[in-house]
DNA sequence: GCGGCGAATTTGTGATAACAGATTTAACGC
DNA sequence: GCGTTAAATCTGTTATCACAAATTCGCCGC
């Protein structure tokens, strides 16, 4: 770690940590309860503490992570009525998003999407679950991109990272939709007739079939915090 | 500052500085543009650079500062469509606040939202502008707060905080609306018929209004950024 | 005067060390 | 054996230092 001491690509080093925990966030590596120590994570990078400490400070920040005894920081439990919550708003605020999306989606863009969601589609039959995740949250994400609102997607993906670390529970699962009538497909469709009202039930019903499939798991998800 | 060396009520010094910033962003002591300095702030603060950096990078992820050349960090600037869009983004989260608000809330509620709003009118008439805008931003606070969900409380707050810098503007300015037909008035009506649409609107047209009047000095506050 | 170049200062980043509170471990007494 | 307590260790917080990139300032040549 001697080798390449100062960042020399002018990247700062407490932002690629943040970037690496979002990711191994997003791809569930960590349990919901588990504690993230600096020490730990500081010696996996090869990097010092205070660059973690910044990562970690701003992931509390964003919630991605709570502040347990004003101590260390934990990956959040969710309970039933805050998993609700999280879903609820992302109904609401990607709702509109794709609405949004729908009105200035060139077929360009749908192209994209539908090729996002094949991606996503043929990593699921190959059973490259983790990959699945990914592309899915490409898939929303680059929608809310398309509405043009960054903020909007700004508080997205952070209601997004709230949810990745409960992921894993679906890696194990059976699929949520059946291929052809999966909601992305009627997305796509959407932005091609330029239909908002279609495109914000599509992203809706896409959520609440997430949210049923997680919260019949919470129980378990959150039983299993010890590790 | 070697009097109380280290933090002895188990508050963290980086939490209090983090705070602070907040407090002053919100009291628009920090014009949009102006950039915040290290060791400038550190002084003033009796602490070392560490809590302060900390506090920034977390203001940093909560979007109420942005890193300018990946190096300092300053007060946005906001354009008008980015002042546009989080005006939307509030009408439609406290407008569902609001609404849920008006469903759940006791009588002792409205009152005590009544009080707020009659203290904020007390500093307006007073000519104590500051005190009116924190009042203000209580009111707010409270309403989110009736409507139990804490995720778009939260979420609400890191909206308000964009618009804090600009804020300043409005402590030269002309009552927004005419004291009887003040929409908070009618938001406190609301909730005490129990009527969820009609706080909605009331809600919305105070954030409306608010909007149009900030929208119409930005070239203004914009132009004054040399600070 | 004016423009460009280089040194000095400013400013943010990362590592290290000292420290404090919490937790674990060990040992002692009963 | 069991409970209590004290020592050792773990873990996060802060201050200080060293360094690099950026900015500022001043000097020189034209």
């Amino acid at each position: 770690m001697d080798a390449e001491r100062q960042s020399p690509g002018g990247e700062r080093l407490a932002a690629r940590v943040h970037q690496w925990l979002r990711q191994e966030l997003m791809r569930s590596r960590f349990r919901p309860g588990e504690k993230l120590k600096l020490r730990d994570l500081a010696e996996e990078l090869g990097v010092s503490l205070t660059p973690v400490r910044e990562a970690l400070a701003r992931l509390v920040s964003e919630n991605a992570l709570e502040q347990v005894d004003h101590r260390s920081a934990r990956v959040p439990l969710l309970s039933d009525e805050r998993l609700n919550e999280v879903c609820e708003l992302r109904m609401e605020l990607e709702g509109k998003a794709a609405e949004r999306a729908a009105e200035r989606a060139s077929p360009a863009d749908a192209d994209r999407l539908a090729g996002i969601h094949a991606r996503m589609s043929e990593a699921r039959l190959a059973g490259r679950a983790p990959e699945m995740l990914i592309e899915n949250e490409r898939f929303h994400m680059e929608l809310c991109n398309l509405a043009d609102m960054p903020v909007l997607q700004q508080i997205v993906e952070g209601l997004w990272l709230r949810c990745g670390p409960l992921n894993f529970a679906l890696l194990h699962m059976r699929f949520l939709h059946r291929p052809e009538e999966h909601p992305h497909n009627e997305i796509i469709r959407a932005l091609r007739a330029r239909d908002g009202a279609l495109a914000r039930l599509a992203v809706q019903r896409d959520i609440a079939v997430y949210s049923q499939a997680i919260l019949r798991r919470l129980p378990e998800i959150n039983a299993a915090r010890k590790g």
